[in-house]
Formats: structure tokens, sequence, C-alpha cells
DNA sequence: CTCGACTCCTGTTAGC
DNA sequence: TGCTAACAGGAGTCGA
């Protein structure tokens, strides 16, 4: 997905839809409900209805509903856009399309001024349920302490990577994300989380918020330093050092063997 | 409980 | 130019 700095703009873009009677369910791919919701349920539950609140947990977007109603979360998938009112909150999405293809409207909300609330997703991967369970996330990567950040780290024999993106102990942190984290902290991301010592943690710490913090003002997760050079021929921005590509936690990797050297 | 492999889906791109 | 295979910012499930 659209990793948390993408969420979040969206969250900000669907403040737009709050207090707009909701008139019209758009729920044309069953496939997109999750959890045995169907297109019926969801229309009976929304309809009539207004949104009142826009919250986001790590990469879920929840939006809360009038007169006791379910909240409305929605997940992104790979490739998964908000547009409210035909206005796209994130104009590049790396591996995503830009162009509007009504075929890519998964799910939406017509409201009584004839405006709108769609997620637009090529791929299918993202997902719409009410009353999503959000206590399976864990503490939001923009606001986790340095302590939890230790806490949710130690023990770990996983790739510190894997255990970064690990949703149910931190929400938010996707590939992206990870690699320029890792990247700025200089930290192997091959090592076990458990390898850490204070210092590295506590370095993490500062370089996660920082990238967070980055990306949500610089427009997205493909900003970073090391986006441009995640490509087989790509080297490390600090030191021209040739990028060690592999996988890691399942997800392709890339880091400076220099600057974050294995144990 | 923890962790890695596999699977879901489809548009783009790299490579022959 | 055209076809095919690999690959992609995510995450649920299964089994060792």
């Amino acid at each position: 997905m659209p990793e948390l700095p993408e969420v979040e703009a969206y969250r900000t873009l669907a403040e737009r839809a709050l207090d707009r009677p909701i008139t019209e369910v758009h729920a044309p791919d069953a496939w997109f409900l999750k959890r045995g919701l169907t297109p019926e349920v969801v229309t009976a539950e929304l309809d009539g209805r207004r949104l009142v609140a826009a919250r986001r947990i790590g990469k879920q977007l929840l939006l809360d509903t009038s007169d006791d109603g379910p909240t409305l979360g929605l997940h992104f998938g790979m490739a998964g856009r908000l547009v409210v009112d035909e206005t796209t909150a994130v104009t590049d999405l790396v591996y995503s399309p830009n162009d509007a293809n009504p075929a890519w409207d998964r799910f939406g909300l017509r409201f009584a001024d004839g405006g709108q609330l769609m997620v637009r997703d090529s791929r299918r991967l993202g997902a719409v349920e009410l009353d999503p369970d959000e206590a399976r996330l864990g503490p939001d990567a923009r606001s986790v302490s340095a302590s939890q950040l230790r806490d949710l780290l130690a023990g770990s024999q996983a790739p510190v990577k894997a255990r970064l993106m690990d949703q149910s102990r931190l929400a938010g942190v996707g590939n992206l994300i990870a690699d320029e984290t890792l990247w700025r902290a200089g930290l192997d991301p091959a090592r076990s989380a458990a390898s850490l010592e204070p210092a590295d943690v506590r370095r993490l710490h500062k370089h996660l918020r920082a990238v967070l913090e980055d990306f949500i003002a610089g427009g997205g997760s493909h900003t970073g330093s090391l986006q441009e050079q995640r490509h087989r021929e790509g080297v490390c921005p600090r030191c021209g050092t040739p990028l060690l590509r592999r996988t890691v936690g399942g997800r392709t990797t890339f880091s400076c063997p220099r600057h974050q050297p294995a144990l």
C-alpha cells in the first residue's frame, strides 16, 4: 500500500467527506468486502448515515458513522487510492496506475450533495470491512515511543525489518519505509531484532520518526533517498557503494553493505 | 507463540 | 514490435 504517509494523506482527504448524508453505497465487487460483509449489509448499515470522524491506525483508515453506526474500515492494499469528489490525495503512487478506470472503483459512497468518496484499486488487494478489530494492530508508527519500540523488538530472532513490518506489533511501516529507515540508521535489515543494542534502538526510533515526518511532509513513501536507487544497478546515495539486493522478511530489500554491515 | 513459505489479484516492465 | 515472465509500497493463512 500506500504506507502510513499515504494513508495519512487519505485520512486528511476523507475529512472533506464528513457530515454529508450518505444516499448511496457503491459495492460492485463483493470480493472486496471482508469478514463476511455483503453489499446488502454494508448498504443497509451506511445508507442514510453520515461519516463523523476520519481516523487512522497504521495503514488502516477508520471512518466512524453517525447515530451509533458502525465504523467503516478501509484498507488500500498495494495500489489503492482514495478519491473524494474526484480529488486524489496522492498523485504519485509507485507501482499503481495514475489513470482513473471505472472498473477499479471497488467501493464508494455517494452523498446527498452529489459528491462521493471512492476507493480506487487496480489490483484488488485492498479491503473494506465494518467495525474492524482495531486491537489487532500494534501502536501507530508515527507516535510509537522509544520504549515501545524497544519492547517490540526485544527477544525476537526475526530480522529487524520483518519485525518493523509486522502490523500486529507496529502499525504503518511498509517495505519502503523500512528500507529507508534502516538505511538512515545504518542497520542491516537482516540482523535479528534481538541483536540490536540499546543505542541501535534509540537511533532506529529517531530515524523512524524522522522518515515518517519527511514522507508525510514530502508527499509520500517514494520520496526517500533510497527510492531512486531501488533497482539492480542502484548505489548507496551516501557513498556510491553498489547496493545489496536480497529478500528479507519476504520482501525485496535494498541496503548498503558498507553503512549497514552485518554483525 | 514465533517465524517463514505460500497465496490472493492484476497492471507494468524487463527481457527474449 | 510483440509476447511472456517476473515483479510490485500488503497481508491472511498454514504448518513446522
